[in-house]
DNA sequence: ATGGTAGACCTTCTA
């Protein structure tokens, strides 16, 4: 059981190059992040013509989570509960019905730049959400996968250059607190399950030569319930990803489940 | 040096 986590940045602009990544890793599960579509513009029938089940949260413009799966999908949540005024699509949720099911979401946190705007209050507002849903869900004890783009650098060792970012909201005390919390309550970051060394990075800026130079930041993580992560197998970060043709910002993530 | 790029979409916002 393999589960893939990827932010495209655009379903429809990086259309070749998510079929080319997905056709080499045939993953099980996939969760995107930052379609940028609402659900009638995402292109189901590729993605169906490869056998997956798809179940979208769109929004126009911005945003925007989809998640594929080779095996049925129910139980969809679509938003995260706890504040209805909230518009914008950043959560999806639902049973991958594999011989032992395992509840997945497709995650894409807020930015929250720059930092003392509204922007970063709903960031960690958000975060807050997160954090009692998770306590929510993990009472079920099943396999549970929160995958995503959670925008957070957890640790100094998460970037190349961890002063570049000492005013980002990405690398706010808050921000790393808020993440810290979210695994204080029993989830276990799969990077860490695997002993995947350090400097393995899932975001490269498309400015200023940051993949050129390797000026990453780990921000994409696949985080597991204690029942899922007894199933962890390994982890694999797609660095070669950076390099395709219009490629992501952002690098595909897969973790592998026994089955 | 406050630069640089990418996407949606229409002039500027988001990242």
């Amino acid at each position: 059981m393999r589960i893939a986590t990827w932010n495209v940045n655009s379903v429809n602009a990086r259309l070749e190059t998510v079929l080319a990544w997905l056709d080499e890793a045939r993953p099980d599960v996939a969760c995107f992040q930052e379609i940028k579509c609402v659900d009638e513009k995402f292109p189901a029938e590729p993605f169906e013509s490869r056998g997956y089940n798809l179940v979208v949260h769109g929004q126009k413009s911005y945003n925007g989570v989809a998640l594929l799966s080779k095996y049925p999908l129910t139980d969809v949540r679509r938003g995260l509960p706890g504040d209805d005024t909230d518009e914008q699509a950043r959560y999806l949720e639902a049973l991958v019905e594999a011989e032992t099911p395992v509840r997945v979401a497709a995650i894409y946190l807020p930015n929250g730049n720059p930092v003392g705007t509204e922007k970063f209050a709903y960031k960690l507002r958000w975060f807050e959400r997160l954090q009692a849903h998770a306590r929510d869900l993990l009472k079920l004890e099943e396999r549970l996968a929160l995958c995503g783009d959670y925008n957070v650098i957890p640790e100094p060792v998460d970037a190349r250059n961890p002063e570049a970012w000492r005013g980002d909201a990405l690398f706010q005390p808050e921000s790393r607190q808020a993440f810290r919390a979210l695994l204080n309550l029993g989830l276990s970051d799969s990077h860490e399950l695997g002993h995947e060394p350090d400097g393995t990075y899932t975001f490269w800026d498309y400015q200023a030569g940051a993949w050129q130079r390797d000026h990453g930041i780990r921000i994409d993580f696949a985080l597991l319930s204690p029942q899922a992560a007894d199933a962890f197998i390994g982890i694999e970060t797609w660095r070669a990803a950076r390099d395709m043709d219009k490629p992501s910002d952002h690098v595909p993530v897969v973790v592998t489940l026994n089955p």
